[in-house]
RNA sequence: CGGGGCGUAGCGCAGCCCGGUUAGCGCGUCUGGUUUGGGACCAGAAGGCCGGAGGUUCGAAUCCUCUCGCCCCGACCA
């Protein structure tokens, strides 16, 4: 492609609103421009990339057994009314104004079991593998980081349906082997974490992340192979032991200690003794948390343990309605009404705890979890934090912000229950179709690849999703005839040759060349001037390395083969 | 949605506190010329309702009120 007749709009100066490096680059080497907050126009560089890197993830899909959609963007909300999700989504799903009862669609489940339900109607038609790349629509709160969170981005969905649950398995494991494939294709470094599920449903769910300081998400990593989102990672910390001496509970007076902290200082308690009281309102019922110490409630985990996300922290008119006592004096005994009590792991058949006495200004001490009061639950609640041990071998967790990048469900048959998506098994037996559902981002893949793979001077592309494969830059076209005829050919060959080559034909001087080329950053620039045509060569530079050969200009086919 | 910052030429910015001629600078763009192995130089030129709406004032980019937009932190994140 002549570069005097294309529409690269490179920058010289920094963007002042873009704040990471592959925001930065993008819009210095011409791939997009904002047109909103979190709506960007791809320039066609950067759509050559764009569909480089879809037609990877069209090809991996495809190599296990996915068949391409084209989905509508605008869907009946009654379809998402059944799922629930119009609800759950609230305010990220764009809702047409115009148009009563349409929405943009922010991710496809209910379209896909929509049409399973319609059409797979027997054992005999699974398993399917169904998937689209399209644009989802999701009026995120905050945009940020350039394409990496916009309100409309392309997606990579896919969507599989079994009869049970072992064929689940099997669609997962190998959408799970394609995510690898596809992202060591890309070049990207990446890390697989255990992720909770949210308000998507079903079991089990894995993600794939890029480290990155830029990231949205935190997860917890060690040496191990540990690897796990905050929301669900857990350490292998000891719970508190059982003291032998096992006084009675006794009431004790401490005006001035709201926090644990007041408690640790003003009376000596270790920490692991205080048991903190955290009421939560989950559907307008009060649930009384107790957590080790200062350790911190994951709400993430909590969801999962109430089953709903419809929870909040009380009030304090709330706390005293239910427990007698404002924060800082709720504890198990002495309740002024009966609720939901659940613990921590780490306090299971704890005692010599101390805890409010659900009257302000007054704790218990010597509380036993198992003789003076009755938990209905424990469970894992706690947030891990860095340098605790990990689950597999102890070793210390590190916690990484990550950015997601791709991320694959067990769904499970939410959906295909909600839309009465069934089928008949072979015994003739009518049961809901099994799903499975798994994203990629892609333009996030743009973004982490350069995250990844850029210097002070631009991007850095390699193969497979370079826009181009070679760049040629001849030099001092006005002064030399000859240097413009050697680059023609060369541009003529090469291109009949199936290479991919943007030949910078302007009548720039070298250093705005070399500084585009840097910028644009394809993997090889040929590099035609006198210096070297009048002996016969060209020169070829690695923008990677920076290498320069020096290269007969009748070998050049043979370098590249 | 809370907190903070910013809207002045295509891009990056100054001017605003302390109101007063034709609103500046750098980059880019256009014309002519000189240059051509790392963003080169000279001369000339075009380009702005100072985000928008009200107000205060003899006079507003500048002061006040309200709005809209963008960026950052937090909340949120299928």
């Amino acid at each position: 492609m002549y570069q005097s007749k294309s529409f690269i709009p490179t920058l010289k100066e920094e963007p002042a609103e873009a704040q990471i490096p592959s925001h930065r680059l993008m819009l210095r080497a011409g791939l997009v421009r904002q047109v909103a907050a979190g709506v960007f126009s791809w320039l066609p560089l950067g759509f050559r990339v764009l569909k480089k890197i879809i037609n990877l993830l069209r090809e991996e899909i495809d190599a296990i057994g996915g068949q391409e959609f084209f989905l509508p963007a605008l869907n009946p909300v009654e379809i998402w009314e059944q799922t629930g999700r119009a609800e759950a989504m609230g305010d990220v799903m764009f809702h047409i104004k115009n148009r009563e009862g349409l929405v943009l669609a922010p991710t496809h489940e209910e379209i896909i079991t929509y049409h399973a339900r319609q059409h797979v109607k027997s054992y005999r038609d699974m398993p399917q593998i169904w998937y689209q790349v399209q644009t989802k629509f999701r009026n995120e709160p905050r945009p940020k980081s350039g394409v990496i969170r916009g309100r409309q981005f392309y997606m990579k969905d896919s969507y599989s349906l079994d009869e049970n649950f072992d064929g689940l398995d099997i669609s997962y494991q190998k959408h799970f082997e394609a995510y690898k494939r596809i992202f060591d294709r890309c070049h990207i470094k990446y890390f697989v974490v255990g992720a909770s599920s949210g308000a998507m449903g079903g079991r089990q769910s894995q993600e794939f992340m890029v480290e990155s300081e830029s990231g949205e998400d935190t997860c917890a990593v060690s040496d191990s192979g540990y690897a796990a989102n905050i929301e669900v990672a857990s350490s292998a910390l000891e719970p508190a032991k059982r003291l032998a001496d096992n006084p009675e509970i006794e009431k004790f007076a401490t005006p001035n200690a709201k926090t644990i902290n007041d408690l640790i200082e003003q009376f000596g308690i270790p920490e692991e003794r205080c048991a903190k009281s955290v009421v939560y309102m989950a559907d307008d019922s009060p649930v009384l948390i107790f957590m080790r110490g200062n350790d911190e409630l994951n709400e993430s985990k909590l969801s999962g343990v109430l089953g709903t996300n419809n929870f909040r922290p009380a009030e304090s008119i709330e706390l005293v309605k239910y427990t007698g006592a404002d924060h800082g004096s709720i504890g198990p005994i002495n309740l002024k009404t009966k609720f939901k009590l659940i613990a921590d792991n780490l306090l299971e058949n704890a005692n010599g705890l101390v805890s409010g006495a659900n009257i302000d200004g007054f704790h218990y001490k010597n509380i036993d979890f198992s003789r003076d009061c009755s938990i209905d639950e424990f469970h894992d609640l706690r947030t891990v934090h860095a340098g605790e041990p990990c689950p597999v071998n102890g070793s210390p967790i590190r916690v990484a912000k990550a950015i997601e990048l791709g991320h694959i469900f067990k769904l499970g048959t939410k959906y295909s229950e909600a839309l009465g998506a069934k089928f008949l098994d072979a015994n003739g037996k009518e049961n809901p179709i099994v799903m499975g559902s798994y994203g990629i981002g892609v333009e996030r893949i743009m973004a982490c690849f350069i995250e990844q793979n850029h210097d002070e001077s631009g991007v850095i592309w390699r193969q497979p999703i370079s826009p181009f494969d070679v760049h040629i830059i001849p030099l001092g076209l006005n002064k030399s005839a000859e240097v413009g005829e050697i680059a023609d050919k060369i541009y003529k060959d090469m291109s009949d040759s199936g290479f991919e080559v943007l030949y910078d034909d302007r009548n720039e001087s070298p250093g705005v060349k070399f500084n585009d080329a840097d910028l644009i950053g394809i993997p090889y620039q040929i590099i035609v001037g006198m210096k070297n045509i009048k002996n016969g060569n060209i020169e070829i530079k690695s923008r990677d390395s920076g290498e320069r050969d020096i290269v007969p200009i009748d070998a050049i086919a043979d370098y590249f083969k």
